[in-house]
DNA sequence: GCCAACGTTGGC
DNA sequence: GCCAACGTTGGC
């Protein structure tokens, strides 16, 4: 079992759109690192705290779970997409995605600033890769941020 | 294979 | 909306 932290903007894709559908595809990932990870690492039941970037506030929003391993991002095929990449052909995909299913919203979103005081928080790679849109996170790390959320 | 230029992310 | 940080691209 693995535990992650997975960015998204709230005006795109938020933990109530999550809570709304169930469950979601994470379509749009374009950086090399997170395909990696989702491709490579993410396991069904996997934990995944769902941030959210570029927010009011920024920060943890609720937890979600993979309910689907790594398949081919469908949006790289959309020409009318944003996300679309000529690069990646129905033989060899270049983008992969997973589905999440809902699990739970947090009272408040968690402010980065309080994150960033909390001492078992402190090793997270979220702090050191800040452009990185899906970090892997300890047990413990994860099990802090669903406390701070749900007290 | 280096690295400057470019584009994007994301906090503010 | 600004802009620093940093990942990616592409010329050499």
């Amino acid at each position: 079992m693995n535990y992650w932290l997975m960015k998204s903007e709230p005006h795109e894709f938020s933990i109530d759109d999550l809570m709304r559908k169930k469950r979601h595809h994470w379509d749009g990932v374009r950086n090399y690192e997170a395909r990696n990870i989702m491709r490579d690492r993410m396991k069904v039941g996997d934990l995944v705290i769902f941030y959210h970037s570029d927010g009011d506030p920024s920060g943890p929003a609720g937890v979600a779970k993979v309910s689907r391993e790594a398949y081919p991002d469908f949006t790289q095929w959309k020409r009318s997409s944003k996300y679309f990449d000529p690069r990646g052909t129905k033989r060899d995909p270049l983008w992969f995605m997973v589905d999440v299913a809902f699990v739970k919203k947090f009272k408040n979103v968690i402010e980065r600033d309080l994150l960033r005081e909390v001492p078992a928080l402190r090793n997270m790679p979220l702090w050191k890769r800040p452009r990185l849109s899906i970090t892997p996170l300890a047990k413990k790390e994860f099990e802090t941020i669903v406390k701070l959320g749900t007290k």
